[in-house]
DNA sequence: TCTATTTTTGCAAACGATTGCAATTTGTGA
DNA sequence: TCACAAATTGCAATCGTTTGCAAAAATAGA
């Protein structure tokens, strides 16, 4: 042997590691070995049980790398996190990392693993590619498009196991589950100027093409209805969003009656801000927030929210993925939000 | 060949995918290919070119199974996150979404991946057993010991890269990263009862060790200063908590003016069934919560509470793994917990 | 008892990359 | 120009499991 100085030090003599020691102790073949463990019906009870046995009293479970290689395939679902422009939001994000929970559930539940990878694209020209060719996954999820829509484009031609979480646009080419957010963003701006808003404004960032969304639906409302509209960029990282908000509403004062927030985050950190001001919600003030987070009913007074469904959204993702896996070329799928009514509008 | 029907589909003549592929297009031998693509140094300049330049244009990465099967090593951390009593607490709990986006960055800094795992322990017995002998993680991460102490204390012993978040027991065996969760009692004690409380209740589940930890702080302090305190156990997840937080106030009702909450969550949901009930906080009722999550500086008003560092938290997990991944038998690490004094106390 | 089947097993070739050693090429100095 | 050292490259074994095929064993049928 070339290489028997780089031998793991654990060389108990007794100890099973391989599919072929415990061939060796049970008296048979490795492949008979292999076929029993693996629940292969082509192997005699007795001689099943036996071997179950062994494996049973030493512990041991096959090596995965080697059967991942030799099987071509290896039972884990890749996702990524792509950290766009505002770097630090995503990793606060409760949204993301709610979602995230689910879609380990879901995986879980189906027999996959889940790896994570959080990419800053900026500093890596092809994040996407290198997670997809490195041979460690059969499929990948993306979660939120961020500012890489064409670079998943230009992947999704030629790699049908990828599924993104984030906006459909018409046309694209790369399939995706996410909420109606133009939908979502009618909703909010319907309710606040049913609940007497006479002038909106939109807070948060315009930039990613989900906020932007939100904007277009609730303009779109609001010009039909003859309201005017303006949109207040806001940071989502926590420790800016706050003196943003304190900023824009200083300058707006009282020409503003009705905030749509891109996120519920965003919202609660601008009832605060109202507060501070003394300014009365929904008296003089209305908010409707978007996402529904579990904080959203816990605001004073509690926050009027879209509420996006995460655990369908979860499930959506890992049953396109899951069909794309098997050569479906599957279309995209748009989820309805819904308007919570709570006390802010 | 004896399974060449099995190949894959895609067998485009020109497709480069293997390090053999390349080899033969760049008219050299497979290893010289290995050796230029890692970086190795016993490889020709020109020739490294050559093979990078064509690796490039087509895009070929060498496959990670195969080379982590060869190398012995996966290049992957698990992280483990068993689900104990309350299924659905930590699916949503801030902070361990928290520390987990930061366990991906610090890992990915170090060049490993994250493979994620939830597991619900009851059903099934040897989760971590199985995770470990599964070869596709060099090491484990299990954030929260929730109520599998003992079986984490069990595999420790021969099992030598793992690092476990949560408390720290006096003599345990398996290496632990957390705060000190007894001195964060103690601090919130201290400053309720510095700002005039005079009977303390805690609010949460004293089960988990580390809510345990908390209450028995506080509950030294508020003995040693003559204070009554009790403990009112209180769920957490979302759902339920808010409903038992109520009951638990409307049985105490004016008997207590100091709230010790097991996490900011617990506090946040508390505040608001003290405004509801037109209970004055800090006037009437003071209160500390636990972990200063981001929602914590937005309340109305703002909570005072024990500060968990959850990044340098995510930092000691990642450092002591490497370097038990080399072999050291690491101490655990302790974690000083700081108290944030806002407007609740 | 002796074929003809059906079940079980063993054999050995993959999967694709890495790496010690040996062979080859290149470079150096006399 | 030649001997010798250094730098490159090729060869082939290896990581541990799976699986098509063939051989062996068990069972059935006559």
């Amino acid at each position: 042997m070339s290489e028997s100085e780089t031998q793991s030090p654990d060389k108990t003599p007794g100890r099973i590691r391989t599919i072929t020691d415990l061939a060796k102790v049970a008296g048979v073949s490795p492949g008979t070995v292999s076929r029993a463990l693996s629940g292969n019906s082509l192997v005699n009870a007795k001689t099943r049980e036996k071997i179950e046995l062994i494996a049973r009293e030493h512990g041991f479970r096959p090596n995965q790398m080697a059967s991942r290689l030799r099987r071509q395939k290896t039972g884990v679902i890749g996702v990524a996190i792509p950290l766009g422009h505002d770097v630090r939001q995503q990793i606060s994000d409760t949204f993301f990392m709610t979602l995230l929970g689910y879609l380990a559930d879901e995986l879980t539940e189906k027999g996959y693993d889940l790896m994570l990878r959080r990419v800053i694209p900026a500093q890596d020209e092809d994040w996407l590619d290198r997670f997809i060719g490195s041979g460690m996954v059969d499929g990948v999820i993306v979660i939120g498009q961020s500012d890489q829509f064409d670079r998943i484009e230009d992947v999704a031609d030629g790699y049908l196991p990828m599924v993104v979480w984030g906006n459909h646009q018409e046309g694209q080419r790369h399939c995706v589950v996410g909420s109606d957010n133009r939908l979502g963003g009618k909703l909010a701006a319907e309710k606040l100027i049913a609940s007497g808003a006479t002038s909106l404004a939109f807070l948060g960032d315009t930039q990613p093409i989900e906020f932007a969304a939100r904007f277009a639906g609730a303009r779109e409302v609001a010009e039909k209805m003859g309201v005017p509209i303006r949109a207040l960029p806001t940071h989502l990282s926590p420790d800016r969003t706050s003196k943003e908000i304190a900023d824009h509403l200083i300058r707006i004062d009282a020409n503003v009656d009705g905030i749509f927030a891109a996120t519920d985050t965003v919202a609660v950190a601008c009832l605060k801000e109202l507060r501070n001001r003394d300014v009365e919600v929904p008296e003089q003030v209305k908010i409707v927030g978007f996402d529904d987070l579990p904080i959203a009913n816990q605001t004073v007074p509690p926050l009027t929210t879209v509420r996006q469904d995460i655990a369908a959204g979860a499930k959506g993702l890992v049953d396109l993925l899951l069909r794309r896996l098997t050569g479906d070329d599957t279309e995209s799928l748009v989820l309805p939000p819904h308007l919570i009514v709570r006390e802010t509008t």
